[in-house]
DNA sequence: ATCATAACGCTTTTT
DNA sequence: GCGTTATGAT
């Protein structure tokens, strides 16, 4: 009798210590905090608090193992030792935490037995940086890191015992895919046309998400002479990954899955090495992925699932919100808690997003609902045209920063990149300064790429496809001939383009351009034998002078050769870095593994401040004061292709909610009536998902004259605000020394300065002196006419210059 | 091998 | 409307 009275007050003593321990959290946090063992479904909103939930859990399973979801009392417990827990249940005294913790924890779990998954490099990031910070050194042995490097790390250590690849394998990015799919179109006399390499790549990726291989692909063809050709190259492609021994981003996750399923040795080690499982965006995760994490789980399912099915965006890519929605059928016995309290936005926002998403049907049913006040209504702007709209977007931003926001408090989001360039236009032009992301990445550049190409061949010279890359490239006088009779020896003798190129004078073919081949594979061999020799900065250097291909940028000395020659040596900058955060030990293959599997994405947060602009899909995760969702029409958003289609649609909407969400205080949704779009012009009915949200939340604006190109007659010569302002996409082409930062702003034709609604100038000119009721006394130093208002530089004695619209400054400010 | 011209064809894209 | 790419001429 007093047993269990014993173990109950002990178990009701330790439950308040591990919860005092979260209290920062909200119940249902905490719930799913302390819900350690067996498999978990956290439904968490947008806006949630998801990571700070996924941080305090892992704290918990480190400091107090599974003693937050059992019954169960140490046998060892004592009559002092409960009294004290008593004690401090009630008093928490800092001094005794320690001991408590100690006592409490049943069972804690070592970090390097926690795996946490998520989608990209910057959330892996993201939390590890914030699990350091919680748990100090401890932090360091949890794997967190995306699915991809996770399966990159199982690959190298066991890939062998597939007896396909070797552990040394290379992973090639989409575009080295995609040309590898052209060139198995150009062999198979397929036309590119009839046969577009994306979706070639596409139906292979669905095929690998399915398990189908190339073999049974060709086989299920049947007579459909479209997926017979399309099998053909399946067949192809997958022999010739083979035998460059590399691995495409789904083959680093399927090859793991075989790998796990087929070696009862290595399955049972991860199954038991990994004890507790959490896996982030889990509504973004495809088949494979399932396959690899419920491989993981094994027989002790302790796994947590995170993620949100209304924010689902990424089906197009084989991401099924199927995993999210049947969850709790694959994994018996599961709990589900669901996060609905929101932190970010206010409820204005809120109850639009709600009233948006809730017209899906394909739902598991929540609604977010927040204490951070109402807020102001939504704006729906409508705009004459496209011009328009960005110079109204342009026009509030710059009032907004003008009465002390910050630029980098608003974003601008759009449904696809071709919509950034109007929006550009009028920032520049208003003097805002902006970046734009997702567009030409660093790593894309044809000569980083190159220089990759190099580190990729001399890691791997079987690797034909980079080979093929660098051979003539700067030009060795091995023209596409001399690479093709080689392909063709490789192919006859089932050899590696490198090593028929090495012999190349066996071979009568290749009689002519032997010397050359020569002189290339021996450049390569030496350049392999320095690799144990150098560091890897060293050796970058060695490959960039020997290859000769420095040199032949700066031989042909144009503007673009020199920004290629920067971008050349900015790389150097990168494999520095890579080596400090790696001790200082810089190992070739790990280099090129972390590139392989590195956006640009990640160096998202710079100490730059501009607006920042993206599509909607790359702002999920991400939340500003003020958000402008522009394009909001049919044919655009949702997009054409979606129309008529339930499923997209629904994906449409999804996309619709995560970019609404993405404001914690202002909405803003434009839209044009007439837009200028692939040269054509076409008139657009406004977007569905406006029409779903309530009238009460919105504020409808329409173009008014005073927006209509009221811009035009501040004239172009006036550079000097433009080059202050000066955004931060310029300023990075003017680093690069790139060729557009000269391009001026395109004078665009139409509308000539009305000069409108004539703001009435209320009698302020350059050169005034003005009291303001904030920044005091100052001068004008500069008036110019925008948006039916004028922009006002002024100088101020005690703040320095700042820029007003002047209707908004008038109603502070007097002349004096 | 390199340049010029024409023709095309266009979502979204964590890895 | 624009940027990419294929093709042909030097």
């Amino acid at each position: 009798m007093s047993d269990t009275n014993f173990a109950s007050r002990w178990l009701s003593a330790r439950r308040r210590i591990i919860e005092h321990e979260f209290a920062s959290l909200n119940p249902e946090q905490r719930r799913a905090v302390m819900a350690t063992e067996g498999p978990l479904l956290l439904l968490a909103g947008a806006g949630s608090g998801k990571t700070t939930v996924i941080i305090n859990r892992i704290a918990n399973l480190i400091r107090f193992g599974r003693a937050s979801d059992t019954e169960e009392t140490p046998g060892s417990a004592t009559e002092e030792e409960l009294a004290f827990l008593e004690r401090y249940a009630e008093l928490f005294s800092p001094e005794d935490r320690e001991e408590a913790r100690r006592l409490c924890a049943l069972d804690p779990a070592d970090p390097w037995r926690i795996m946490a998954i998520t989608f990209t490099n910057k959330a892996a990031d993201e939390l590890k940086t914030r699990l350091a910070k919680m748990l100090g050194e401890a932090a360091n042995d949890i794997w967190a890191a995306t699915f991809h490097s996770v399966c990159v790390r199982i690959l190298r250590k066991d890939v062998d015992r597939l007896g396909v690849f070797t552990s040394s394998f290379t992973i090639y990015d989409t575009a080295d895919c995609q040309s590898l799919i052209k060139r198995i179109l150009k062999d198979l006399d397929l036309d590119e046309k009839k046969f577009p390499p994306r979706s070639i790549l596409s139906v292979i990726s669905g095929a690998k998400d399915e398990r189908v291989g190339a073999q049974e692909f060709l086989d299920s063809a049947g007579a459909d002479p479209w997926r017979k050709s399309i099998g053909r190259v399946y067949m192809e492609y997958s022999r010739r990954m083979i035998e460059a021994n590399a691995m495409d981003f789904d083959d680093l996750i399927l090859h793991t899955v075989e790998l796990l399923e087929q070696n009862e040795e290595v399955r049972a080690f991860y199954q038991r090495k990994f004890r507790y499982l959490l896996v982030d965006e889990y509504q973004d995760t495809n088949m494979l992925q399932y396959r690899f994490v419920s491989l993981l789980a094994g027989e002790r399912q302790n796994i947590c699932v995170v993620g949100d099915d209304d924010q689902g965006i990424y089906k197009f890519r084989g991401a099924t919100i199927e995993n999210i929605l049947s969850f709790e059928k694959q994994f018996k016995n599961c709990r589900v808690i669901r996060l609905e309290q929101n932190y970010r936005s206010t409820e204005m926002i809120l109850n639009a997003s709600n009233a948006v998403i809730s017209n899906n049907t394909e739902r598991k049913g929540k609604e977010l609902w927040t204490k951070n006040g109402r807020g102001e209504k939504l704006t729906l702007y409508e705009a004459a045209n496209e011009n328009d709209e960005a110079q109204y977007v342009a026009s509030k931003i710059l009032a907004g920063f003008s009465q002390g926001g910050n630029w980098s408090d608003y974003a601008i989001l759009y449904r696809m990149n071709a919509q950034s360039n109007q929006l550009e236009h009028a920032l520049k032009r208003n003097g805002v300064p902006y970046r734009v992301y997702g567009g030409m990445k660093f790593y894309d550049r044809a000569e980083v790429k190159d220089m990759m190409a190099y580190l990729c061949v001399v890691n791997n010279p079987e690797d034909d496809l980079r080979l093929r890359r660098i051979v003539n490239n700067p030009p060795r006088g091995i023209g596409d001939k001399t690479v093709e009779n080689a392909a063709q020896v490789a192919a006859e003798e089932g050899l590696s383009l490198f090593t028929v190129m090495d012999r190349a004078k066996e071979f009568p073919a290749l009689q002519k351009s032997a010397a050359k081949l020569a002189v290339f594979t021996e450049m390569i061999r030496d350049l392999r034998a320095e690799v144990p020799n150098r560091n890897l900065d060293d050796l970058y250097d060695l490959v960039v002078t020997r290859s000769g291909y420095l040199s032949a940028l700066e031989q042909k000395d144009t503007q673009e050769d020199r920004t290629k020659a920067e971008n050349v040596k900015e790389l150097k900058t990168n494999i520095i870095e890579f080596i400090k955060s790696h001790n200082g030990i810089g190992n070739l293959a790990e280099f090129l593994d972390e590139m392989a599997l590195y956006t640009d994405l990640d160096e998202m947060e710079g100490e730059d401040q501009g607006v920042t602009m993206m599509t909607m899909h790359s702002a999920k995760g991400l939340e500003f004061p003020s958000v402008f969702i522009v394009g909001a029409e049919e044919g655009i958003f949702p997009g054409l292709r979606s129309i008529g289609d339930p499923e997209a649609i629904e994906e449409e909407r999804r996309l619709c909610y995560v970019a609404m969400t993405r404001a914690k205080q202002k909405l803003t949704i434009t839209m044009a009536k007439q837009r200028m779009l692939f040269g054509q012009t076409r008139s657009n009915s406004v977007s569905r998902f406006v029409k779903e949200i309530p009238e009460e939340c919105l504020e409808r604006v329409s173009a008014g004259r005073s927006y209509f190109g009221g811009t035009e007659n501040r004239s172009y010569g006036d550079q000097r605000s433009e080059s202050r302002y000066r955004s931060y996409a310029e300023e990075r082409r003017a680093a690069y020394g790139g060729s557009r930062a000269e391009e001026p702003v395109k004078k665009h034709t139409v509308t000539p300065p009305k000069a409108p609604s004539a703001p009435a100038k209320l009698d302020y000119r350059k050169g005034d002196s003005v009291e303001h009721k904030a920044f005091g006394r100052g001068v004008i130093s500069s008036m110019s006419p925008m948006g039916g208002d004028f922009l006002v530089e002024i100088i101020f004695d005690k703040v320095g210059t700042k820029r007003l619209m002047l209707k908004s400054a008038a109603q502070y400010m007097k002349k004096v």
